[in-house]
DNA sequence: TCCTTATGTATAC
DNA sequence: TATACCTAAGGAG
C-alpha cells in the first residue's frame, strides 16, 4: 500500500504506513483502526467535516486538502479534514477503546442502561456521551428520542426501564439498517409523507428523517412545528407535541413552559 | 465572492 | 462554558 499525505500535514504518519501490507480494518465508535503488517495501527475519526472518497486507478491529481491519499495496484482512497489520522500502537488502541462506551453496532455491546438511568443529565446528553454510548451520534440522537415520544430534556434516571429497553433496541437496529443501506432513515413507513412517496427525496445528510433539521416544518405525525434549541453546543431538534416527559405521553400541548422571547437554551 | 453552517472532539478557563 | 481545530458546501448579495 503507498501512503501519502499531498496536504503535508500527515507526513511522517505516512511515512511509517508506506509501503506495509494492509490486514484488517475495525470500526469502533465513530473511530477507524487499519491494521497493517508489523503491528501498526491507522487511527481516524472524521470528526465534524472529514470525507473520504475513493476509485479505481490511476489515481487523479490531489482536489483540495488531502490529508492522506492510499493506493494499491487498483484502488485510490483520499482522505480530508478529519479530527484524527495519526498511528497508533495496540496500546494506545487499548486505551481508545478504554475510554469508549457501548458500541451498538457491535455483537459484544452490553446495555449501557444503568449508566444512563442512573444519571441526573438530560437523555439527548447522555446518548451523545462516547463514553456511554460510542457512536450514537446527533442524528440519531434526536430521531430515537422521536421515535421514543420522550422529550430530549428528560433526565436519564427518569427514564423508565422498559422505555430506555426498547430505546436501546431501537437504536441498534437503525444504526445496523443505516450501515447496510449506506444512508440514515428514521421515519416509519406509516409516517411517511406523500409527498415522499411520490418523489423520494435526499436531504443532504442522506436520508429521510422525522426532525433532524426540520426546524419549523410540520412534524410527520402530527403536524405541529419542529422545534430546535441547543445542548452543549449541538443542534437539538424535536416535536414538543409527540415527545412528553415520561408518563405524559398523548397529552395536548399546553401553555408554553418559558416565557415568551427567552433563548431555549439548555445547560447540563 | 463572502459569510455561515455542519453528522465532532479536545482543551483551556 | 467557550473556543480552537479544519474543510467544503450552500446561501446571500
Amino acid at each position: 500500500m503507498a501512503v501519502s499525505s499531498p496536504q503535508g500535514r500527515f507526513v511522517d504518519g505516512a511515512a511509517l504506513l508506506d509501503g506495509l501490507v494492509f490486514e484488517t480494518a475495525e470500526a469502533y465508535g465513530k473511530h477507524l483502526l487499519h491494521r497493517y503488517d508489523g503491528g501498526l495501527v491507522l487511527h481516524v475519526h472524521l470528526g465534524l467535516y472529514g470525507k473520504v472518497s475513493d476509485g479505481v486507478m490511476p489515481v487523479p491529481a490531489p482536489v483540495g486538502q488531502v490529508r492522506m491519499r492510499m493506493a494499491s495496484d487498483v484502488h485510490w482512497l483520499d482522505l480530508r479534514g478529519p479530527t484524527a489520522c495519526e498511528v497508533f500502537d495496540e496500546v494506545q488502541v487499548a486505551a481508545l477503546k478504554a475510554r469508549l462506551g457501548a458500541d451498538p453496532l457491535r455483537d459484544d455491546a452490553g446495555d449501557p442502561g444503568d449508566a444512563v438511568r442512573s444519571s441526573s443529565r438530560p437523555i439527548f446528553a447522555l446518548l451523545m456521551d462516547q463514553s456511554i454510548i460510542a457512536g450514537c451520534g446527533l442524528i440519531y440522537a434526536n430521531e430515537l428520542l422521536f421515535r421514543a415520544g420522550l422529550a430530549p430534556t428528560t433526565r436519564g434516571r427518569d427514564v423508565p426501564p422498559e422505555l430506555w429497553g426498547s430505546m436501546w433496541t431501537d437504536l441498534r437496529a437503525l444504526m445496523r439498517e443505516g450501515v447496510d443501506k449506506g444512508r440514515i432513515d428514521t421515519v416509519h413507513t406509516a409516517h411517511t409523507p406523500e409527498v415522499m412517496l411520490r418523489a423520494p427525496r435526499v436531504d443532504r445528510h442522506g436520508g429521510e428523517v422525522y426532525v433532524y433539521r426540520r426546524t419549523g416544518q410540520p412534524c410527520h405525525v402530527c403536524g405541529t412545528a419542529i422545534a430546535r434549541s441547543e445542548l452543549a453546543a449541538r443542534n437539538l431538534y424535536w416535536c414538543p407535541s409527540c415527545q412528553r416527559p415520561p408518563g405524559r405521553a398523548g397529552r395536548t400541548p399546553g401553555k408554553p413552559r418559558r416565557p415568551a422571547g427567552r433563548p431555549a437554551r439548555i445547560s447540563r
